[in-house]
DNA sequence: GCTGCGCATTTACATAGGTTACTCCTGATC
DNA sequence: GATCAGGAGTAACCTATGTAAATGCGCAGC
């Protein structure tokens, strides 16, 4: 949650853009635009795309949130974590379609881009258009695999499963060591995404660190991953759906402050 | 499969997209223009998009086709059903993301758009472009309501809460009746697209058919849902992330031939 | 009119995961 | 420093769903 302040809160969107694309002066310009101003919400407070149909976009800047839907009888299914570096509300918004909700889950900031910015962007400027259609599709396949997840997975791959892209994506944005990062997330958030409950979680979550896949600690909420190599073969990952390199340099930030 | 010849292939598209946006004649020309070639599959055959990285789309003429990945321990889950008026392959093709291969379940006719005609559309041609958001979006709904699905809903469930979907996905393209359709797919595509074994769909297909809920002869693959008010609640499904209206007017069309 | 194959169906049995209920810990509040 | 609430951890028990194996049926090929 605390960051590190980075020059601006642009540089962050640049370096995720740029594992896949290179944004021209000019574009990296209109990012910077668009991170100098932000809002940020609460721990469990809804960021609110409801009221506001008006399709604009959301950068995250910090924070973690996610992507909810609740089923009739009470229960509530996650359908994704909006990490650092992501943007969101880009297309759900525009239509009646897709009554999620978004929530965050420990405190966030983001900076909103209108609907207007958007349209001009599409119009004007090649990579950065690009650039968010990247990320669209990214999108869609961290979806696909996580209905593979949970249609053919078992709760000790599921859970495996999860942890590795989550290192993977927060290491893409300097949010992760080589091997470890910050788990802002109850047995509960977890059992909502892996379609669990929270007993058979906290059973699963032990049975990683007998293993020795895993260490975690409940108080600090580090999360450390021991063999990821051992780990993907079991659970059946394969990072290349995240579409970046393997293993990002670990960064020197990480020795300096938590992240 | 066997479609009653329309005056053109475009029809089904120009009236899918009509229940969101009114295309300009000249926009629904240059659908009509794609509609005028096309290709074709059997039944089983792999419907290619890897070997041809050059992010073309497809407009889905007739038949059924899945979206599916395989799990290295051999299994399979289906992401989602391509079905009559569905347009796909202009977001992930674009890059490596999303190893998912497209198969069809019954011949298929397609039509391609190349890449470069997109890119045209969607510089000049507002509505239209407007409509491939839309359905982008459309498409992203389905797979969350997917996710919902598999994470939150028991076999009961998930079985009665697909056959509502893909009954009102048919209907919206004239492919389905009030309350019937053509169900092409054997009890293992329904497992693998549920997270199930076939053996349970079957148990859960019997039930469903014990309780009066559906008919669904295995012979002519004729499925009809025979109290929809009832399945929709007990399965927890609500339409409204089809984005269409309810109850779309059942056709003439639909006395005079199968669909 | 056999033969074989794909698919649906059923039974018996095994197990992953759900449910309930309780304990323990820690940190916030009064 | 007592009380309370949220979260982790555990145990006992229950059930939805998986696995294995066998049967039957209809259709295609010979």
């Amino acid at each position: 949650m605390t960051d590190i302040p980075v020059s601006t809160g642009a540089d962050i969107f640049i370096t995720k853009f740029s594992s896949y694309i290179d944004l021209s002066e000019q574009e990296q310009q209109i990012i910077e635009e668009f991170t100098r101003s932000s809002m940020t919400f609460d721990e469990n407070q809804d960021i609110i795309l409801e009221s506001e149909k008006s399709s604009s976009a959301y950068l995250l800047q910090s924070g973690w949130a996610i992507r909810y839907k609740v089923v009739p009888d009470g229960g509530r299914q996650i359908i994704s974590f909006l990490l650092p570096g992501d943007i969101f509300g880009f297309q759900e918004s525009l239509f009646e379609l897709s009554d999620d909700s978004v929530q965050a889950l420990t405190p966030v900031t983001v900076h909103r881009i209108p609907a207007e910015k958007i349209a001009e962007i599409c119009d004007n400027y090649t990579n950065l258009s690009l650039a968010l259609t990247w990320a669209r599709a990214r999108e869609h396949a961290i979806l696909t695999e996580h209905i593979v997840r949970l249609g053919r997975r078992n709760a000790y791959e599921r859970l495996g499963h999860l942890l590795l892209e989550l290192l993977h994506r927060l290491q893409l944005v300097d949010k992760a060591g080589q091997s470890d990062y910050f788990l802002p997330l109850t047995q509960e958030v977890l059992a909502d995404t892996l379609g669990l409950s929270i007993v058979h979680v906290n059973r699963t979550l032990r049975k990683l660190r007998n293993d020795h896949m895993i260490e975690l600690d409940p108080k600090t909420r580090r999360l450390r991953i021991l063999d990821q190599e051992a780990l993907s073969d079991v659970t059946g990952y394969d990072q290349s759906y995240l579409g970046q390199k393997e293993q990002p340099a670990s960064s020197i930030q990480d020795a300096i402050g938590p992240k």
